[in-house]
DNA sequence: CGAAGATAGTTATAGAGTATAACAATTGCC
DNA sequence: GGCAATTGTTATACTCTATAACTATCTTCG
């Protein structure tokens, strides 16, 4: 879809009426607003969308494995290394070896590190709250139904 | 929502619940899928997300110029640069002085870039069949429809 | 007119996020 | 016991993103 013939017109809107057509298009723009909002809001909290979230799956699954998160995250094991050090380095969790296989680690949070994820679940709680403030509970649940069967089959293509 | 009690369990599954609520991590979900399998449907054109936006938008909008590229598509202006770099070496697109105001280009598509974005742009709609073939065309609007409002209320943040 | 400030494009640079190969230590499988 | 697979790690590289600083040009206005 052009717009006018050409060249020099001193263009005064851009249009992208045509990526406006893919989802995709839209699903990265409204992440794009999501995330710098959550960038912002973990910001008091020195945690990044990685963090937080390592941290979350470390405090629901205790005990989980390295691998085992790096697969959760999506995140490749030689990426999640350092973000497990960052955690651990700040006190947030812990290494602790297994005795059953002294190949992996056992990731736990700590108390501090529980605390910590408490107050900024909290401050996400409203983050996500201020974002889809404009959405009723079933459009909600509905927009999540819907990227969570886009997701699941999505991913089984080659 | 934690799991079990601890230690040396050796986890068989990893629970996702708490982040499970947040729409925005389904969102980042959705979107790892989408976008990983639009990275191989461009792959064959040699173009990228960032490139095939790009060469989109200086389709359908001809004459525009590289700052008002940059701010339709939330890069900075130092980071367009390379993108209109090589969309320019490769023949896709030409920048024109303009008479008018000689410090901007008026960005404008060739025959060639035309062509390879025809090419692309059919595989591009192939790829969001697959990615929606299992939501209703009802389904599909009312998905942009919220996605769009999610980006509109959260722009006007502080 | 002419200086001051704003804008367009650019360079350099740095930081995240992501991806792969290769390695040591350990385990599991014949 | 030996070989393959797995866990965590290091090194490395590429993409995307973000900021500061610079040049050239335009705009504003005294």
């Amino acid at each position: 879809m052009p717009d006018d013939a050409a060249k020099p017109v001193k263009r005064t809107h851009v249009s992208d009426a045509t990526l406006r057509r893919l989802v995709g298009y839209n699903l990265k723009r409204a992440f794009l607003v999501i995330g710098a909002d959550l960038a912002r809001t973990l910001e008091p909290y020195e945690l990044r969308m990685l963090t937080y979230t390592a941290l979350t799956l470390v405090a629901d699954n205790p005990g989980l494995s390295q691998s085992q998160l790096a697969d959760a995250m999506q995140v490749e094991r030689p990426n999640l290394v350092v973000i497990v050090d960052e955690l651990e380095t700040r006190g947030l969790i812990t290494r602790d070896r297994v005795p059953t296989d002294r190949r992996t680690y056992a990731l736990q949070i700590t108390d501090e590190g529980a605390q910590l994820l408490a107050e900024a679940t909290r401050a996400v709680g409203e983050h996500e709250n201020q974002m889809m403030g404009g959405l009723t509970k079933a459009e909600e649940a509905a927009l999540i139904s819907t990227l969570n069967r886009i997701e699941t089959s999505g991913t089984g293509r080659s």
